[in-house]
DNA sequence: AGCACGCCGACT
DNA sequence: GTCGGCGTGCTC
């Protein structure tokens, strides 16, 4: 059911459809009790079976619900109703996900008891009269405190009367003091756009106006600014919030991790003179609530968070900006499946307003869409403030001929020498947590692998264990070999970043070297930490992982060696190449941000690869219309649509049956094609088995009908469970 | 998603 | 003889 319109009034004795934010995928019927005037997107409170819910009135009763099943809405939430455009929205998400409504609103009542009137905090204050009771200058002055101010919590009243709480306590009991509930809404420091910002290059200028202008007129309209890191691009989409603010509007900034987050606010702060609205999976219960409401009641005007805060209940959202559009954090694989910089452009659409796609590598994606003159394209080619873009080199590791259990190419080591002597930071790259990838047998050469998954353990040194990515199981290294029995005959294969420390430790033991993965940096404050140290140059050479690699501003930081670019290049995957490019490259703006001018050295065993050369020449064209083509005749995205079906289950016999009974009922049109079942790429997850099929479409044609009617047609195996991932962004 | 109902193993 | 395991099914 697609939510109705809010000018609807729902009276006592009608019915109406609410939507709970349960899978059920409908919207059910209830009756409005008495006295009671329901609209479309009013919060509710009803019953559901045993228990009692919080749900959204969202439009007419079906009315095919047999009159003794229908049950009667407790009450009407206090709390402003859900605007209709976030409706649509979560019609729109639901219907193109393949997803349940419910699930669906799940997302968008992310915060089950903000629905309840605020909590108050116990407070007291003096009671008139105040009754006889025994005085001492202790009670004297909690009495006199809370006589001449508001109401106080019985620890704020001691500490302001010298006391401690039980002296307030005391007075309470005796009935001197009266308690009360404090409603406390917090006030939101407001950002102001009107303050006097930094000074703009003449090409930040020129962007800014444009954003600003769409800003402005507030309608919908997608812009891809597309700009060199460090040419300035926050501070340009900062003016079109500026705008959106002037114009009383809300703003949403989606940035793809938290980890972004201490240098972004303190810029954020700096250009508006206050903190905006955060909103990620680190906030704390009461955080949320306060934040969820504050986003419902307009008092948040700046929001920026995660994909989730894309589902917030926005008053009057005027702009979205989507920071790094090109990440793949931005693609959520749980639950809901969606990509929230594509949710974003329709939430915009939907919203009639402004949105702006920030990156420095746009994804294809965004760049063809920008092309084909669907997203105004704006460009910032150079450097703010004159800096040079860092000077970047190859080394051809076929050539260096190192030896089995070193990583580091001669050119590397000296680069790095060079750079401690000169007094600057430099920053390895590697894309690998832990010490190694694959510990093997040397005797039998038995590898060791996760019970529950298709995949090797990496050892963590630090840590003693084995460990798993994918599932959280591990051990302790085993003194034996689990299938030839042999003694202390494991052999570690491969570097991770805890390896390469140990190299690098041994050629410079005087450096000072931090870590940096999500093993050492764990939440925002560990990151802030880290970056305070970088900033305060108490770190020589930073290892790291793709933690560090995007966003940040190191002006020390000269250095940038890649110590295997070819990594993400491995495995097949539609987005190797692309994904690798933006990587690489992201990891090269690191260099040479300040006053030094920066190097990047990449070892790659493929030199002659496009992203290689695209790397070295600087020049992002020509592989961005090698990697168009590649697509282009494959129709692969965005030259064609797909859709994957994952079937999981703990009975691999179930699994199969189900996904051959997929392949048998498979739809058979005209520009559809069906590949698989395959095994999924990790065969094993979690203890489930998994397979995959593959939808081909040409463009053009949707694939929610066909996708919903071969799930109708096809049989049901049980226990096991498809996913739909429509548009899916790996293959894993 | 919860929560109840329902049918088979180890225990106060 | 019960307590309780989690498989299946319903919730206006």
């Amino acid at each position: 059911m697609v939510s109705d319109s809010p000018s609807k009034t729902y009276i006592s004795g009608q019915r109406c459809g609410v939507l709970l934010p349960v899978p059920l995928g409908q919207v059910y019927d209830y009756r409005v009790p008495e006295g009671l005037f329901l609209s479309p997107g009013d919060f509710v409170r009803v019953p559901l079976g045993p228990r009692k819910l919080s749900g959204v009135v969202w439009g007419t009763g079906q009315g095919d619900v047999d009159e003794c099943k229908l049950k009667t809405v407790i009450e009407k939430l206090p709390v402003p109703p859900m605007a209709e455009v976030t409706r649509k929205f979560v019609d729109w998400v639901a219907g193109y996900t393949l997803s349940s409504l419910g699930q669906v609103l799940k997302m968008a009542m992310s915060v089950p008891d903000a629905l309840e009137s605020p909590k108050g905090v116990k407070a007291f204050r003096a009671a008139d009269p105040i009754p006889d009771i025994k005085m001492t200058p202790t009670r004297e002055s909690v009495l006199q405190v809370l006589q001449s101010g508001p109401p106080l919590s019985a620890s704020e009243a001691a500490l302001q009367a010298g006391c401690s709480p039980a002296v307030v306590a005391g007075l309470a009991k005796v009935g001197a003091l009266i308690e009360v509930e404090q409603v406390r809404a917090r006030s939101w420091a407001q950002p102001d756009p009107d303050r006097q910002g930094p000074e703009l290059s003449a090409a930040q200028q020129q962007a800014a106006r444009a954003l600003v202008a769409k800003a402005r007129t507030g309608s919908y309209a997608p812009v891809l600014l597309d700009g060199v890191p460090g040419s300035g691009k926050t501070e340009v989409y900062f003016e079109a919030v500026a705008e959106a603010l002037r114009r009383g509007k809300q703003v949403l900034v989606l940035l793809p991790e938290i980890a972004l987050g201490a240098q972004w606010l303190s810029r954020f702060e700096t250009r508006f003179g206050a903190r905006p609205a955060q909103w990620h999976s680190e906030l704390g219960p009461r955080e949320r609530r306060e934040t969820w409401r504050a986003v419902s009641e307009g008092r948040a005007r700046v929001i920026v968070g995660a994909r989730s805060a894309l589902f917030l209940p926005y008053q009057d959202l005027g702009l979205i900006v989507v920071d790094e559009e090109h990440d793949p954090a931005f693609k959520q694989e749980e639950g809901v499946i969606y990509h929230a910089r594509d949710m974003a452009v329709v939430r915009a659409h939907l919203g009639g307003i402004p949105i702006c796609l920030v990156s420095a590598t746009p994804s294809l994606e965004s760049q063809v869409n920008a092309e084909a003159g669907k997203y105004e394209l704006l460009h910032l080619p150079e450097r703010h403030g004159g800096a040079e873009l860092a000077e970047l080199n190859l080394i051809d590791m076929r050539k260096e001929k190192l030896p089995a259990t070193r990583w580091l190419s001669p050119t590397l080591e000296t680069a790095l020498k060079d750079t401690f002597a000169a007094g600057e930071q430099a920053m390895l790259f590697l894309n690998r947590r832990g010490y190694a990838p694959l510990t093997l047998c040397r005797t039998c050469g038995f590898r060791l692998a996760c019970p529950n998954c298709s995949a090797w353990l990496v050892e963590h040194r630090v840590r003693g264990r084995l460990q798993c990515h994918h599932c959280g199981y591990n051990t302790a290294l085993p003194q034996r070999c689990p299938n030839c029995d042999d003694e202390q005959s494991f052999h570690a294969c491969g570097p991770g970043v805890e390896r390469l420390a140990e190299e690098v430790m041994n050629i410079f033991p005087e450096a000072r070297l931090a870590i940096a993965s999500s093993d050492t940096i764990q939440g925002p404050r560990a990151a802030a930490d880290l970056i305070g140290r970088i900033e305060r140059h108490e770190v020589d050479l930073i290892i790291g992982t793709q933690l560090l690699a995007k966003g940040y501003h190191f002006p020390l930081l000269t250095l940038v060696g890649v110590v295997d670019g070819d990594l993400g290049l491995a495995g097949g995957d539609l987005r190797a190449a692309e994904r690798t490019y933006q990587l690489l490259y992201q990891v090269a703006g690191r260099a040479g941000r300040g006053a030094h001018p920066g190097r990047v050295l990449v070892q790659t065993h493929q030199p002659d690869h496009g992203v290689m050369q695209a790397m070295k020449s600087g020049v992002r064209e020509t592989f961005v219309a090698e990697e168009v083509k590649f697509r282009q005749d494959l129709h692969m995205p965005p030259f064609g649509r797909l859709v994957a079906l994952i079937v999981s289950g703990k009975h691999e016999t179930a699994v199969d049956a189900q996904a051959a009974a997929l392949a048998q009922s498979a739809p058979r049109y005209d520009g559809v094609q069906v590949l698989g079942p395959a095994p999924a790429p990790l065969a094993l997850l979690r203890g489930k088995h998994r397979k995959r099929l593959l939808m081909k479409l040409q463009p053009g044609i949707a694939p929610q009908r066909i996708v919903r009617d071969w799930l109708e047609r096809a049989r049901k195996e049980k226990g096991v469970r498809i996913q739909i991932d429509v548009d899916p962004q790996s293959f894993l």
